[in-house]
DNA sequence: TCGCTCCTGGGGGTTTTCCCCGAGCCGCCG
DNA sequence: CGGCGGCTCGGGGAAAACCCCCAGGAGCGA
């Protein structure tokens, strides 16, 4: 068997770059693609079909919770790390529910980054104390916000919205997606009826409340 | 001559590690220290008196802008390479003005961190593409309340912007403050001149990011 | 008194949002 | 097969946001 295929998705140029050396420095782990933002980690992990993908939350284009939901979902056999530098309860939640397979935030030493891609691959979870702690208190008291108005969204959709919390005006989404004015404007009216908001600045204080910025 | 000598706080011990890992492999550099957190990276550069110390901006204790004005003073033959995820244009005013001879952010490729504290080390400054853009903007029309969080809002227009972040309308503004609503609209319009924000959305973000809703 | 900022109000315009509507295409599922 | 949901695109129109401009009065410091 050769090395740990891994996949590093980081849009912070300098903590990537040092990672890999970090990574490929244990001879059981290589990085065979690097991306710089969600939509190019989507690509190159359908190019190289990695055993690990190593993504960050907070990413241009599209954030790490949907990717993982993504990856999730076009290559089940790839498996998930979400690496982060927050460690807020809300993340860990989407995080699991996105469908990764481990959580380990920034703050933890470099050794555990490495333990957690082993892991992973050896078909465990793995996820730092602190969201070990978060998961056990869910356990005990099952989902209070299972009606998530967010999760009611389409993946489209969520698309939109992630963009319309960056701060794009209808017209950049459109544009940035490839779409027509229309069609985006049609998408955020929906999104708009399903979280309940009136108008673009409750969809922006939707997410700021549910930590998804 | 030794290699240059190299103090790096960052809070995230897994970016840290990584990063020595960058600066080691130049022979002409050394990290000779490192540190977590503000106060730690204070004492540490006391210690060791390094010629260049890497500083990332957030971190528990003490931020990286404290850091730098202490340094400054107390330690002014070692210069401060700011390094940060955030590229806003706020956080380049800060840090210039704490004394900062340079400044980063991780989003740049790995050498470029490497010319840059050789940079700081020859007596050079060394500022990021964006960051330069923002500085010579700032010389052509010097700011003057760069640390109110508000961004130099005035009264009114704080309880307006407070409103708006609240996820009313300017009608219900105006109708709230018992002014027109041309008066509620020119408001609106000034904060979001003095916010930098191309419209109510972005506002809203701004709040969100400096956690005041 | 002069000058300045702030708050107030408005004119008049373009752009965007918001909200109806209909319609074709495609993939999935019973 | 037929239905159903998701994605796409469009028309049309009312409302709101956005962006200039101007201007008077109040307060306040030089």
């Amino acid at each position: 068997m050769g090395p740990i295929r891994v996949l590093l998705a980081d849009d912070h140029t300098i903590v990537r770059q040092s990672l890999v050396l970090v990574i490929d420095a244990s001879p059981d782990l290589r990085v065979v693609a690097q991306a710089s933002d969600g939509i190019e980690a989507i690509e190159q992990a359908l190019a190289t079909r990695p055993d690990v993908a190593v993504v960050d939350i907070s990413m241009p284009r599209l954030n790490g919770i949907e990717v993982v939901r993504r990856l999730k979902q076009e290559l089940p056999q790839t498996r998930v790390l979400v690496l982060t530098m927050h460690n807020e309860d809300e993340y860990v939640l989407h995080v699991v529910r996105a469908g990764a397979a481990g959580f380990l935030v920034k703050d933890s030493p470099t050794t555990e980054l490495l333990q957690a891609i082993r892991a992973l691959h050896a078909g465990r979870g793995y996820f730092g104390p602190d969201a070990a702690k978060v998961l056990a208190e869910q356990l005990h008291q099952p989902r209070k916000d299972l009606d998530d108005p967010y999760g009611g969204l389409t993946v489209r959709e969520r698309e939109v919205f992630h963009m319309m919390v960056g701060g794009q005006t209808t017209k950049e989404i459109a544009r940035g997606l490839d779409i027509s004015i229309k069609t985006a404007e049609n998408h955020r009216s929906h999104i708009m009826e399903k979280l309940g908001a009136r108008n673009i600045a409750e969809v922006i204080r939707y997410a700021a409340r549910k930590g998804l910025m």
